[in-house]
DNA sequence: GCATATATGTCAATATTGCTGACGTATATC
DNA sequence: GATATACGTCAGCAATATTGACATATATGC
């Protein structure tokens, strides 16, 4: 199992580059998530109210259910989220008007405020990011990650729609 | 701000491109420990106790500290699953020789297995992933990596351990 | 050799975020 | 009118993180 000369075994180096790209995605979430979490609790809140004000930010008019699809959560853990947030000014709720049942998602002035503060430092990270490494590894990034996720569902709707703004 | 005609204004275009990015990440990631957090919650074990198995099982010898700086929470936090990790046969904790201070982390067989089983499923979505996207994406997707991730202390150190095996 | 620093462990309290299960209300649909 | 769907809520539980305080063993500097 444990070759001592890395050069004579082919299949050692590709476990190496796979594992390497195993931690390069822990390194690099660990690291994307920590400006915003320092932010957010100064506010009382979590990592989970930020997930729920990008989302809605990002597709104002979201319903609970599609934003549960994204998150893939329950609506148990989403709604105590979503109350704080509702009840703290950052989310409103306006009823669907095709559909009276639903309760579409927007974003208050003080929730894109928000929304801005939290993605702002994320938005700094990706975009040095990609200068720094230039078009063509963007888009070598976005081929392999989109290849690590699953091609289910939400996803696939959700990111294909940045054809028609 | 909003700019409804999105040819006019490559500002918006550079957004777009940005908070795909971010999404990129989060869809990754939350697929990416999915397979894996199933596997755990069968022996009772949570995202933690992975992450613990697989650095060590990277790393072996690697003491408290090291993996403390690696994964950035309290000694408490690591302390909890690590006890638990030991106690259920999984770590072993050896006296370090050159410093009597040092518990010197290894996986014992059992740990071994786990990290295995828990690993493949991972490895295999990276390597698919790798493989659908070819060598030049892949070289791509480390540079972003990369460069979203902070350049500091340990994971400089860990990660460019790979010249001298 | 003594003072101090470091490596590690532990106890206690608290917060966030996820889960399951159960139940309720409003609205759509067949 | 029966049934399904969208959403909300209460209650309890578990995993993971935090802070703060304190303890032990060993190393290191003077």
């Amino acid at each position: 199992m444990a070759d001592t000369k890395p050069r004579a075994n082919p299949l050692f180096l590709r476990e190496e580059e796979i594992r390497q790209g195993i931690e390069l995605l822990f390194f690099a979430y660990r690291d994307f998530t920590g400006e915003p979490d320092a932010i957010l609790a100064k506010r009382g809140f979590g990592r989970a109210h930020h997930r729920v004000i990008y989302f809605v930010g990002r597709q104002p008019g979201m319903t609970v259910s599609e934003l549960l699809g994204i998150l893939r959560i329950t609506k148990q853990s989403l709604s105590r989220v979503l109350k704080q947030l509702v009840d703290e000014g950052y989310i409103e709720q306006k009823t669907g008007e095709t559909d009276r049942r639903q309760r579409l998602l927007h974003l208050t002035e003080k929730g894109e405020a928000l929304e801005n503060e939290l993605s702002q430092t994320q938005r700094e990270r990706i975009a040095r990011a990609y200068r720094e490494a230039g078009a063509e590894a963007v888009e070598g990034f976005r081929k392999v990650l989109q290849g690590v996720t699953d091609e289910t569902a939400h996803f696939e709707r959700y990111t294909t729609k940045d054809g028609e703004p």
